[in-house]
DNA sequence: AGCACGCCGACT
DNA sequence: GTCGGCGTGCTC
């Protein structure tokens, strides 16, 4: 790298540009691929990434050409494999390689998750059961047999505490064996901190770990050892999944469903999607698993192209919670007859329960009795929640504040008020019901410090509290030996939501709390509250029928032309000027119209389902088809002709595989 | 995304 | 008269 005719550097930045910018490197610095180095560009100075070095001049006028300030590292930062994959990523995300590569290595932006995972550590070693050792074997016969050119995949399906990662760990260990490197990712927040510990013990120095909680420099320097081959085993959340070992051997995805794994910002990647791309390229073994596969790895699997494998039974011989629905329809408050009296036979036997709530999209809200009049945020277009203690009609989406109307705004009506049940009112009623148990709250109001979850459950386990009662957080990190009942207040939440997959996530909601009750309280039970009790994803749910719930959910997407049968594509409009967005959105749309391969379709142009958030209106069009190829090409010729015709103030966002349509 | 250039309203 | 609003255009 130090010959002399490497004059020109391909530079890209982490922004929304998509093309690439040429330097001059004229002194006899150290650049090379993969490195970063300091530019000027315009009239500012940035930090790029050299995504290639070549001996000859580029087809530019000499004078625009400037030459590189400063090479930032002595060792490039990413490998030719990371530059490649950046590329991928740009051209199927329809982002910039700059975003790409930002991407890969996240610096540590703000203080990272919090980890409050207290699952059992099953770092030891364990025999394993007849079920496992089968998959165990399955699972190494195939690693060993890959097939070019198409990805092999394997998923361990099966309920909690089936002994997934026991059989993980020694799928990881048989690939280390034979000289190759693992990474094992987990999904965010929960998981990392335990089997990093786990990872750590049964593999020692040859193991890391890339996170958010760490520094900037912390990731670097573990990135580092990484690509140096110092570590062949690396477990973190999605960004993990870039990890750049040598001689990938596996990749193993835990909790498979779990929604973390598609990233919320540009570039909106699938680590699933990333990981099937690596292992193709060398010939390694994708390894998922999870109690509630996707939907998109239900099909798979029952078309073959997944091989499954199944764990039914409970290593510790526990049985699954009774789970009982139980009807809200005639309850006034929210807390049913039945609840409240295994709320009290619980607190009689000395033991604990969960109160669980998912309050996101709960339809919490301002409403007349006489007009129907409803209080609604003045920036986003979605209702304003209710919090007693500051006595405050807040915004959930731009925070956004206002004091409660006493009477209706529209018709003076004393009728009308706060309707549903947040976390704050149930905790009222609780009280209200049970004046004598103790009650502790965990949601993003009463943990906003750090590591004020963990005091909170920490509590909670030393038995200081009766009932604790928490939106989804609770949910991960569910697992206290004094708990017999865990009841979840609203099901219903999320059902309601414009979104094709609000089934699916109810459903898999449903059975991951129920899953992890069960687990560790022999005896315990789980009471669902809803108003649609014979709805099927909610009542597959309580019966744990997984197979009976696909069934009739996979054959409502094929009919209802959704995904896993086709693929979406979406392009999402936002501007603060409602015009400019319409009128962009329906530019888009008509693009679309002329580009549309056969057997393909345009839904929209539409509102988003949240048409208005922080003062930004938004709009979006999606693409819809069953060949990805097509659809792909079709929507990147959209996005080319759109940026020869861009119009200011207007932001276009894409979206590739979306799962959050909201 | 930034950052500057550029052309129209209310302030010392 | 100027300070400053944010619309538009460019970055090797």
């Amino acid at each position: 790298m130090t010959d002399e005719t490497c004059f020109y550097l391909d530079i890209v930045f982490d922004t929304p540009l998509k093309q690439s910018y040429t330097y001059r490197n004229d002194e006899k610095r150290e650049a090379a691929l993969g490195k970063r180095a300091m530019v000027p560009f315009g009239r500012r100075e940035l930090m790029g990434y050299i995504i290639a070095v070549r001996p000859g001049a580029p087809d530019l006028p000499a004078e625009k050409i400037k030459a590189v300030r400063r090479v930032i590292d002595k060792e490039p930062v990413f490998n030719e494999e990371n530059v490649q994959l950046a590329r991928w990523m740009a051209d199927f995300y329809l982002c910039g390689a700059g975003e790409a590569l930002a991407a890969m290595i996240p610096g540590g932006r703000r203080a990272g998750a919090v980890s409050f995972d207290d699952r059992e550590p099953e770092g030891d070693i364990h025999e394993l059961s007849r079920e496992q050792q089968d998959a165990f074997l399955g699972i190494k016969n195939l690693a060993s047999s890959i097939k070019k050119n198409s990805v092999t995949m394997a998923y361990l399906y099966g309920i909690t505490g089936s002994g997934k990662t026991e059989v993980f760990l020694r799928a990881a260990d048989a690939v280390l064996q034979a000289g190759k490197s693992v990474i094992y990712l987990v999904p965010e927040i929960s998981l990392t901190h335990q089997i990093v510990e786990i990872i750590r013990r049964r593999f020692g120095a040859n193991a890391s770990t890339l996170h958010s909680g760490m520094t900037a420099g912390e990731r670097l320097g573990e990135w580092m050892k990484i690509r140096g081959g110092g570590s062949r085993i690396v477990t973190g959340p999605r960004s993990a999944v870039f990890a750049p070992v040598q001689h990938l051997g596996l990749v193993i995805i835990d909790e498979e469903h779990d929604a973390s794994y598609k990233s919320g910002h540009t570039p909106r990647y699938h680590a699933r999607q990333l990981a099937m791309r690596r292992c193709a390229e060398h010939n390694a073994l994708l390894l998922m698993g999870s109690a509630t596969p996707s939907a998109e790895a239900w099909k798979l699997m029952g078309e073959g192209r997944i091989k499954r494998y199944n764990l039914t039974r409970r290593l510790s011989g526990g049985t699954l919670p009774e789970i009982s629905i139980v009807s809200l329809a005639n309850t006034e408050g929210c807390l049913s007859r039945e609840l409240k009296e295994e709320i009290r036979k619980t607190a009689l036997a000395g033991r604990q329960s969960i109160l669980f709530l998912n309050r996101r999209g709960f339809s919490y809200f301002y409403h007349c009795r006489d007009c129907g009049y409803e209080l609604n945020c003045k920036r986003c277009s979605v209702s304003l929640t209710y919090h007693k203690s500051a006595g405050r009609a807040v915004c959930h989406y731009c925070g956004y504040q206002t004091n409660v109307p006493p009477a209706c705004p529209q018709c003076g009506s004393l009728s009308a008020g706060f309707a549903g049940f947040g976390t704050e009112f149930i905790e009222e009623e609780v009280a209200r019901t049970f004046p004598d148990l103790r009650v502790l709250r965990a949601d993003a109001d009463t943990t906003t410090r750090k590591g004020s979850l963990e005091a909170i459950l920490a509590q909670f386990r030393a038995g200081n509290a009766d009932i604790l009662l928490g939106t989804q957080m609770v949910a991960k990190g569910l697992n206290f030996p004094g708990v017999q009942l865990v009841g979840v207040v609203f099901a219903d939440t999320g059902l309601h939501l414009p979104d094709f997959r609000a089934a699916e996530r109810t459903f898999s909601l449903i059975v991951q709390v129920a899953g992890r009750a069960g687990r560790y309280f022999p005896g315990s039970k789980v009471i669902v509250q809803t108003l649609r009790p014979r709805d099927p994803a909610i009542r597959e749910a309580c019966a744990i029928n997984v197979e009976g719930f696909f069934e009739s959910e996979l054959c409502q997407r094929r009919s209802a032309n959704f995904p896993p049968y086709t693929r979406l594509i979406r392009f999402t409009v936002r501007s603060k000027n409602e015009v400019k967005a319409g009128r962009v959105v329906e530019r888009l749309a008509a693009l679309a119209r002329g580009c549309m391969p056969a057997g393909a379709d345009l839904l929209g142009p539409a509102e988003c389902p949240v048409g208005v958030q922080n003062g930004n209106y938004r709009r979006q069009i999606l693409l819809r088809g069953s060949d990805m190829g097509a659809l792909h090409r079709a929507a990147a010729a959209l996005l080319a002709a759109y940026e020869k015709e861009k119009v200011s103030a207007v932001y276009v966002e894409s979206d590739v595989d979306p799962v959050n349509l909201l």
